[in-house]
RNA sequence: GGGGCGUUAGCUCAAUUGGGAGAGCACCGCCUUUGCAAGGCGGGGGUUGUCGGUUCGAAUCCGAUACGCUCCA
């Protein structure tokens, strides 16, 4: 424990003299934190740090950082300014602690890996994710400081590290990003004295700041900015000029996207070596000198196009690596050799028998052990999360992550089974203190690793057949080259990484055609990239948000929503998908903002209403506009969509009469009939999620649900398939809550009160305002409020929800679910119709199972006529999954009959035939044979063909099958060889005979097939093959 | 979100340019054998994922769709 003065007695007094606005915000904001740091506090700071000559060695490591690895004496053991060794928790908590105790922060937990509501993000990536909103201008927080260990992913995205890991000390797919925050509080001064601070004092981590580097922004020309001389010269209190370097855009500009907010930003590096001097390793990528710490301003906007103006609010986001530091602080030459570590190595080492993790970076084994150990943390924490392996998205990463380990695993470290299962213990311990969701259902997570390491087994053999096939081909050419082609093909269809194939193709001394599998590769992206783009209507950049701001725009008020009624309100701005314009006419794809809307917009899965706005205003300035054609004045515009975007309703569809411009007034219209239906889904998705929650004795919990006007989805957790039985009862419960006519109640509550009523049900990782809508089926909110422990609150549905609803469970009619499937491992989907198509389906049941009955009823001849027609009009009932799995099984059972009388019909069609043929054979043995046979299609035809071959081996033969029922004739001939190589091809003769009755045909010389249409017409086609045969057997 | 590939008997997979849906294993019967393992002979098993189109004719070509695999973002 660091001697640490008690809160109480805080050695870092508050200055006089602070200076700059954002010291005084930061002191209005919290007043025991003192104000920003001033050039005597920097003394202070400059004088507390460590200084180079009273460096102490760590008790736990007599030869500094570079113990365990490096044999003593290779290299000067280096003193490390350390005091003692932390563990990896007590350097989160002193992080924290520094930032929340001691500078006023909030502690805001770290979200989940998988980002909510941003589609733009595969995994959460740096600490500032949840944060976005807040730096965008869309979202604002109840505090102006924040600080966390966010838990952070990448792999698969922007970031990818995914290729570093393993091969190097540094680099992981998962990590903890230590972070603090500003939103528009303290600035530049504040965030460096106090990274300063907490790095170098010797109160807190006393690193020695001989070994720390500073980078700052240097200036770009094409931005016209400056160098952040403002952080240079704070960085210069502390840091000689000779440690602090100036570098471009690439490294010290940060962007957040291609617009908004973004500014210079600070690193911090610290050198490992073992003499001090890796000064000119900075931004390198040598392992010895590493990036610790990013402290971002955020200054600028960027606008669409390119230009940047200040932003009104400056952030500051910092991120500093938790595994880096650690190992610094641990006095470690590599991440992997801190105690974050050790237990999931012992872990590995158990359960593989591989000999223990000896940090070498070359070899195979530790390789092996630093893959498996980040990927397995990377893949535990994703799972706890709620990601899942699958074959796309994120989904798909995870699952190329597992493969990845899976195959260190079987190839390194020879375990021919599934391990990765098996670590996930070890993970829960490392991190489970920290992140208490990881700890949550352990078995789960390790079940669902289980089996995609079982699935890959397969996927690897099938891959492996593929790749000798082209190990063939390749050993054939002079080159022993394995085609592009093939690897390309290896790659895409089979999964094989580039470079497995290239390890398996050295084995067997063959090369692989690299840069034409870069060529195919770099087609494939561009196929990929030119045909992806999503509606830019529906989405409003920041810039745009800010413009409308500025044109005095305020965000449209949709307190209307959950009525019914036409409202009138006025036109605010026409959003082109590129710019604001002031005209809409015919024809125009754009999306409208007014001032109120009573339209619902996408959200909480329920998607937006359809609807219509209308206005009788004239358009005085439309005369002028060469795009109005007829009458200025009055249009109607046909709303498709409807997105909310930083409080903006957009109302997204075309117009279809007329022109619009903005401050008209109109008035708007939404599609009750739609809404009815959605309504009905929506509360039929809350009874549903109850009814489940009842059925299921385990843990259901919500993970996504799409509530439609056709149908509902609802996707939970739930450990397997329902089966009949469970959905009968699910269902049953349903219709009894609507036969009921239970009111539906909603309200706003007071989220910390909301929270508190029993058996409450809200989706988890969500976020939620406050105060939050509750929909109550079965409880009046007033009861719930007053006593919201009451056990019988479990029986109702309550749900946070802002959806809308039905009034009473009676207008959902009617229940029926459609579909019940898996859509990942531990995760099922259940579809389901309410109202109007829920009774035409009971409908529909009703009346097939009638229809079954009488056609079993039926004798043989009408049965499999109304049988074919009954069970082909089966799949198109849209049915629900029990109708369709009982009729589905009764259609099974009556097809066992139809396929009986074919048979028997086949069979008596054969035995005529072929009694026919042999007729014939009688009859006309002779070189040629050229005869009519009745009641035969194809397959009968080719059985008197062979009858007759039989018989008669050396004739050439045709048969003329007409079937005047169908409005067809088949022809099927047969030539012997001494015929065809007298000029008679089968096919030429079918030809002929076929031209004569409407048909074509062909085949190979000794057997060919034809048709023709008009049956009358098969006598002719019989003298056409006469004709044309007797100019062979002459 | 976009691209590529696949879907044929219970299983594993075949099927020249569109021209008669097959093999091996498994299953059933008979034979051989003291028994077992095995062998011999015979047999059953298919709406070629589904729907539509082109064609005289589609497992094969085209379009849609479902499911699976895979790559890119």
């Amino acid at each position: 424990m660091a001697a640490r003065g008690a809160p109480g007695c805080d050695p870092w007094p508050t200055l006089a003299g602070c200076r700059g606005t954002s010291a005084q915000a930061s002191a209005r904001a919290d007043p025991s934190v003192p104000g920003a740091a001033a050039e005597a506090d920097r003394n202070r700071i400059r004088r507390d740090a460590a200084p180079p000559g009273r460096r102490i060695r760590t008790a736990r490591s007599p030869r500094g950082f570079l113990n365990g690895v490096l044999a003593p004496g290779t290299l000067r053991p280096v003193q490390n300014s350390v005091t003692r060794s932390r563990s990896a928790s007590r350097v989160r908590r002193d992080f924290i602690e520094y930032f929340v105790q001691r500078r006023g922060h909030t502690f805001v937990p770290s979200s989940s890996v998988v980002p909510v509501d941003d589609p733009t993000l595969l995994f959460t990536n740096a600490g500032m994710n949840q944060f976005k909103d807040v730096f965008l201008g869309q979202g604002s927080r109840a505090y102006r400081r924040a600080a966390n260990s966010q838990k952070c992913i990448r792999a698969g995205g922007k970031h990818n590290d995914l290729e570093d890991v393993g091969r190097d000390t540094y680099h992981h797919t998962f990590f903890e990003m230590l972070g603090n925050w500003s939103f528009g509080d303290y600035f530049k001064v504040d965030a460096i004295t106090w990274a300063w601070e907490l790095l170098t004092s010797r109160e807190w981590w006393g690193i020695d700041p001989e070994r720390l580097h500073v980078t700052v922004f240097g200036g770009d020309a094409a931005d016209g900015l400056d160098a952040d001389r403002e952080a240079e010269e704070i960085w210069r209190s502390f840091v000689p000029a000779g440690r602090i370097t100036r570098w471009g855009r690439r490294e010290n500009f940060w962007e957040m996207g291609e617009t908004g907010p973004c500014g210079p930003c600070s690193e911090i590096h610290y050198d490992a070596t073992p003499d001090g001097s890796g000064g000119a390793l900075v931004n390198r990528g040598d392992p010895r000198v590493i990036e610790i710490w990013n402290l971002v301003f955020m200054q600028f906007n960027r606008h669409a196009n390119g230009r940047l103006t200040p932003l009104p609010a400056k952030h500051v986001d910092t991120g500093m690596g938790f595994e880096r530091v650690t190992r610094v602080l641990q006095g470690k030459d590599s991440n992997y050799d801190t105690d974050i570590w050790s237990g999931l190595f012992d872990a590995i080492q158990r359960r593989s028998g591989a000999r223990p993790y000896a940090g070498r970076i070359d070899d195979p084994v530790d390789i092996a052990y630093r893959v498996i150990a980040d990927h397995a943390r990377c893949i535990v924490v994703a799972l706890a999360d709620g990601a899942a392996p699958g074959n796309e998205g994120r989904s798909y990463v995870l699952r190329r992550i597992l493969r990845r380990a899976v195959r260190m695993a079987r190839q390194a470290l020879e375990v021919p089974e599934p391990m990765l299962c098996d670590l996930v213990p070890a993970v829960v311990e490392s991190l489970g203190e920290a992140f208490p969701a990881i700890a949550s259902d352990p078995a789960r997570i390790a079940r669902i690793i289980a089996d995609e390491e079982h699935a890959f087994l397969r996927t690897i053999d099938r891959g492996i057949a593929l790749f000798g096939d082209a190990a063939t081909r390749a050993r054939a050419l002079p080159t022993r080259t394995i085609a592009a082609e093939d690897a390309f093909r290896l790659h895409d269809t089979w999964g094989f990484p580039i470079d497995l194939t290239r390890v398996m193709a050295a084995e067997e001394d063959l090369l692989v055609d690299e840069t034409g599998y870069e060529r195919l590769m770099e087609e494939a992206r561009d196929r990929s990239r030119t045909t992806s783009g999503g509606d830019t209507r529906a989405v409003l950049p920041p810039d745009v948000l800010a413009d409308l701001a500025k044109r005095g725009i305020g965000p449209t008020v949709d307190t209307a929503k959950y009525a019914t009624r036409p409202i009138t309100a006025r036109i605010r701005a026409i959003w082109t998908g590129e710019t604001i314009t002031q005209r809409a006419v015919l024809g125009d794809a754009v999306a409208l903002i007014l001032d109120r809307t009573n339209h619902y917009s996408e959200s909480g899965g329920q998607v937006a209403d359809h609807g219509t706005i209308r206005s009788g205003d004239s358009d005085p300035a439309a005369q002028d506009d060469p795009r109005v054609s007829g009458a200025p004045g009055g249009g109607i515009f046909r709303i498709e969509d409807v997105q909310s975007m930083g409080g903006y309703v957009l109302h997204v569809g075309r117009m279809t009469g007329g022109s619009l411009h903005a401050g008209a007034s109109v008035e708007i219209e939404v599609d009750h009939d739609r809404r009815a239906l959605v309504a009905a889904n929506h509360t039929g998705t809350h009874l549903l999620n109850h009814a489940l929650r009842e059925v299921l004795t385990e843990h259901v919990e919500q993970k996504g649900s799409l509530v439609a006007p056709d149908r509902l989805r609802f996707d939970f957790t739930a450990g397997g398939a329902l089966g009949a039985d469970r959905i009968m009862e699910v269902e049953r419960r349903i219709l009894a809550d609507i036969e009921r006519a239970v009111p539906v109640a909603t309200g706003a509550v007071p989220l910390a009160e909301a929270r508190a009523i029993r058996g409450v049900r809200a989706v988890f990782g969500e976020k939620y305002p406050d105060p939050v809508r509750v929909v109550s089926v079965g409880a009046r909110i007033e009861d719930l409020l007053a006593r919201p422990q009451d056990d019988a609150w479990l029986e109702a549905s309550i749900e946070f929800c802002g959806g809308t609803h039905v009034a009473s469970t009676r207008e959902i009619a009617n229940f029926v679910v459609v579909s019940e499937q898996a859509l990942a491992a531990g995760i099922r989907r259940i579809v389901a119709m309410t109202g109007p198509a829920a009774t035409a389906a009971r409908l529909a049941e009703a009346n097939l199972e009638q229809q079954l009955v009488d056609c079993s009823r039926l004798g043989d001849d009408a049965f499999l006529p109304a049988f074919t027609e009954l069970s082909a009009a089966f799949e198109g009932l849209g049915l629900g999954i029990l109708a369709r799995q009982r009729l589905g099984g009764r259609i099974d059972a009556m097809r066992e009959r139809a396929k009986a009388l074919q048979k028997r019909r086949q069979s008596e069609q054969r035995s005529d035939v072929v009694e026919q043929a042999r007729r014939v054979a009688e009859a006309a043995a002779g070189a040629a044979i050229v005869s009519m046979i009745e009641g035969a299609d194809r397959d009968a035809l080719m059985v008197a063909m062979d009858a007759l071959r039989a018989r008669c081996p050396e004739s050439a033969i045709l048969l003329v099958a007409p079937d005047a029922a169908e409005g067809r004739v088949t022809i099927a001939a047969s030539v012997p060889e001494a015929l065809i190589s007298k000029g008679l091809r089968a096919g030429d003769w079918v030809r002929a005979a076929a031209a004569a009755c409407g048909g074509s045909g062909g085949g190979r010389p000794d057997r060919a097939q034809a048709g023709g249409k008009d049956p009358a017409l098969a006598p002719e086609a019989i003298e056409a093959a006469k004709r044309l045969v007797a100019r062979y057997i002459a």
